[in-house]
DNA sequence: TTTACTGTTGCAGT
DNA sequence: AACTGCAACAGTAA
């Protein structure tokens, strides 16, 4: 699922959902999905209470008492809450024993997502380890800080947007949306770009996220029914699965090719490379 | 039946 | 240092 807007919105539904809890028990089926190890992970869990929950980028992050719990859903990380029997499925692998008699389930059938116990205090090393950029808002996302990123760089402008260092929280979607809305190409480098062209990226990120955050994000492929997941974003969106499809501003067939390893959709008339 | 694809990130190799 | 390609995994579609 989880690009910013649906981890957003999935971070509101745990908020409403999970806050002033406490934590009883965890058990965790697959180990490697936790750090440190899953002994020491359930072990510090048991017995916190979580106070809040918040986001950055796409990292959720529940506020304990003296820790952090910091859960990334990767490519399909999803939250359940169940208020009595947890069915069987072969896709839950971390369970939070919640204290009124509720279960909080992670699933996520690629068991990509990550879990991490910090402590507090750490937090701020945390994401700077991780190189994360600022949150993609008129305060946080710095103009000049962009266009100075970018021109130091020969890196392909759509590659460069997914690496997370000059703002967090696109996805490969809301990407090629961001390209599409600005009129570049895809594999246009950095470097090469206008600062005109730089500034209408930098708006469209900021006005692109936002909406999608209001349209409780995209719901494409399947699932349904875990927390947040009624998005309607899909139905705005411009390029983005729309392979074959006419170009709602010029009517040109929409393209689709492969950038730095990812499949990647663009209109070959409005998005001309320089 | 194979192969390619999938809303992500981190790491090995150049 | 900066960049590329691939691996982690499981399911679906062609």
């Amino acid at each position: 699922m989880p690009e910013l807007p649906e981890v957003e919105t999935i971070r509101r539904g745990l908020e409403q959902l999970v806050c002033g809890k406490i934590i009883k028990t965890v058990d965790v089926l697959v180990p490697n999905m936790v750090t440190p190890n899953v002994d020491i992970f359930s072990k510090i869990l048991e017995g916190q209470m979580i106070n809040n929950v918040r986001r950055r980028g796409k990292y959720l992050i529940f506020e304990l008492d003296a820790y952090l719990l910091i859960s990334h859903l990767r490519m399909e990380g999803k939250y359940l809450l169940f208020t009595d029997e947890v069915p069987q499925n072969k896709h839950f692998h971390v369970f939070f024993k919640l204290d009124t008699d509720t279960i909080l389930v992670y699933q996520d059938v690629r068991k990509f997502g990550t879990f991490e116990v910090i402590l507090k205090a750490d937090e701020k090393a945390f994401f700077k380890q991780k190189k994360l950029g600022p949150e993609p808002t008129p305060e946080q996302f710095d103009l000049d800080g962009f266009i100075n990123k970018l021109l130091c760089s020969s890196k392909m402008i759509k590659s460069h947007l997914l690496d997370q260092t000059l703002v967090s929280g696109l996805g490969n979607i809301y990407v090629d949306e961001v390209l599409w809305a600005s009129y570049i190409h895809p594999e246009q480098l950095s470097r090469t770009l206008t600062i005109e062209q730089m500034k209408q990226i930098h708006y469209q990120i900021i006005r692109i996220l936002k909406m999608a955050v209001e349209k409780r994000g995209a719901t494409i492929r399947t699932y349904r029914n875990a927390l947040g997941e009624d998005g309607i974003m899909q139905n705005y969106l411009n390029v983005y699965g729309k392979t074959g499809q006419c170009c709602l501003r010029c009517n040109t067939v929409i393209n689709k090719i492969k950038v730095g390893g990812r499949g990647t959709h663009f209109c070959p008339k409005c998005q001309i490379k320089q």
